[in-house]
DNA sequence: ATATCCCTAGAATTCGATTGCGTGCATACG
DNA sequence: CGTATGCACGCAATCGAATTCTAGGGATAT
């Protein structure tokens, strides 16, 4: 006569059947049993089948490994984050997964991560302080080992809070104030708004230029100073009514070329802040019947695919996402992997100036 | 003269300086010492502050409600999961995040899962059979609450064998064969391309056409089916070389389109399975010094934003991303937090033919 | 034959949150 | 006055894996 409580504390080895019922995820202690070896061992077996601090004879090593295989053990990474180290987990933040721009980027960090084993959580802002916000709470709520950010208002500050609170590391997209041992991969915008500008202005004699800007962003401020820049040393004036405004999306694009063209003494060029709103503009630029670039010219930023598809193809700055989305990754997973602690890097890439057929 | 274990041990209640060291991460313990009471009680606020199985004074509620707040609690969401119920946490697999196609469809899903307060975990399969099992592996070590699947490979065992096992709900993207209960969003491809084929061949007069297929997957099965039909019924024939392959992207379609013009009798109009590759058809068509459509018509799948901005403007069988987008994030988030176990629905999304300059 | 050391592996602890069970206290009732 | 009812809350087990501590067994040396 066994006691129930006897019988019932091991759950019958026999049950191996895969389609019986809704079989229970199988854990460590189901290897240890099927192994007849604990489960430390099964640990110590399969998170470092050569060298760990003690020795396993060669005969467990190959009873547990054989015993994981045959009942598909798979580790629950949940409980493994929970212990400690490492979460196998990045996250990143884009402005727009359905802004082209962003898509190499993305794309190459994902393939990077999973080449490491690494998963991704994706989340995006859309340029809101609001959800920047909640994308480093939920970092505090569940935390990964890797951060690669977008910021557009998060302050240093912010950032070093995260930091300190977790101990992730964080990588950032943009020339952004970075706090302590942060790289930041991020586009040299501010010279190369300013060389488009000075090319406007003296191989193209352009003297009435208009930009697209989005306020309270950085990339915005830089290459709305390049462009000052390069009109302050040609001695040509700013008029306020040529600075608009847009918000890097395509409509808001066609909405400031129409105020624009619809001005007293209009510019003869506008650059935009990326190609989705120099697309816009062109759009209305034709339906007011100017021609592009005839009455107006138009020059975009990034250069995604569309800008060298569309009627006219698009003058624009490229920017070189699939080298940033490598460089971000690799200077994470350096510090990921090989535990680097260097100083924060600032890694910037070219940009250059795509002359088509819009201006 | 207080031991030093003694002081060790609990850390002083009156560190609450944010900025004295690396802070160690605040649990509830630390909230329950705080608010003077047990661990237990600090959960059973902070996870049901109104209705719980066990009744808590106001009191007890405001004091832990107030120390939580203090201290910046926030619970660590790796625990939770590892206790049991939800992860909050949802997957998303898709063949292609740089796939335009996809982008409004992920935007969606990932706006919704917000909303609810889920995070989600992307991956693209680029339509590697090796990446979508090791998706599914990637759900098994860390289990997630639900899961959207763009399967190209996996059989319905595979599926099975992965809700078997993790009880993850399941949200498909196309016409797939589905288990047990798995609901699916799909456009109806199959009738779409049938009623393209049949305004090709009546309308447009056209004997002469071809097709770019990608091999091995379900949706180009059933759109070259329609097109069969149409043929059929029409009594054309379908010579073997008219039968092109590709696999969805750009280039692929600039080859095929290659091999089909330089057969001794092209065809009058290619379809393909996907707009990226008829791009690429156009692209050759022109350099091959051919008229669009004069010498060749071209349709195209999915109407892309880029199909619209192009010259000559793509003809083509729209999807509507967005709308599969919603279904699916109102599909799976009705099982999630409705908890309904209503049999697999097939929801099925309309695709519309757009005709444009380029047939 | 007993002490010593090493090799191996099991037991116990930890991570942070959840939860079933139980207990102390107060009020109510017979 | 003694026991029943119930409310508010604490204890401790649990989730799955990693790690540290400890104990047993075998081999070798004295």
């Amino acid at each position: 006569m066994v006691p129930m409580t006897e019988m019932l504390k091991p759950e019958s080895p026999a049950s191996a059947e895969p389609s019986g019922g809704p079989s229970r995820t199988v854990t460590m202690r189901d290897v240890a049993r099927a192994a007849q070896v604990s489960q430390s061992t099964v640990s110590r077996v399969l998170s470092a089948p050569d060298s760990s601090a003690v020795a396993i004879s060669e005969d467990t090593i190959l009873r547990v490994q054989e015993a994981a295989r045959l009942l598909g053990y798979q580790p629950n990474l949940h409980a493994r984050s929970l212990r400690g180290q490492r979460t196998q987990l990045i996250a990143m933040m884009v402005a727009d997964i359905a802004n082209p721009y962003y898509h190499v980027m993305v794309r190459k960090v994902q393939d990077v991560a999973r080449k490491n084993g690494y998963d991704v959580l994706i989340a995006n802002s859309d340029h809101d302080p609001e959800l920047e916000r909640h994308f480093i709470q939920g970092i505090m709520r569940r935390p990964v080992d890797g951060v690669v950010l977008t910021p557009y208002h998060l302050s240093a500050a912010d950032i070093s809070a995260l930091i300190e609170r977790t101990g992730v590391r964080v990588v950032l997209v943009g020339q952004h104030l970075a706090p302590l041992g942060v790289d930041r991969v991020f586009a040299d915008d501010e010279t190369a708004t300013y060389d488009a500008a000075c090319w406007l202005i003296h191989e193209r004699g352009h003297r009435r230029i208009a930009y697209i800007s989005v306020p309270g962003t950085y990339p915005s401020k830089r290459r709305v100073a390049g462009l000052m820049r390069a009109l302050d040393e040609a001695g040509l004036p700013m008029p306020a009514e040529f600075l608009e405004t847009g918000d890097f999306n395509l409509e808001s694009g066609e909405l400031a070329a129409g105020r624009l063209l619809t001005l007293p003494q209009p510019p003869t060029v506008v650059m935009a802040c990326n190609d989705l709103m120099a697309l816009g503009c062109i759009t209305t630029a034709q339906r007011l019947g100017r021609t592009v670039p005839g009455d107006l010219a138009v020059v975009g930023f990034d250069d995604i695919p569309e800008a060298a598809r569309v009627s006219p193809t698009v003058t624009t700055i490229a920017q070189y996402p699939a080298e940033m989305g490598d460089h971000l990754a690799s200077a994470l997973f350096d510090r990921l992997i090989n535990g680097s602690m260097a100083p924060g890097r600032a890694i910037q890439v070219p940009c250059k100036l795509i002359i088509r057929e819009s201006a």
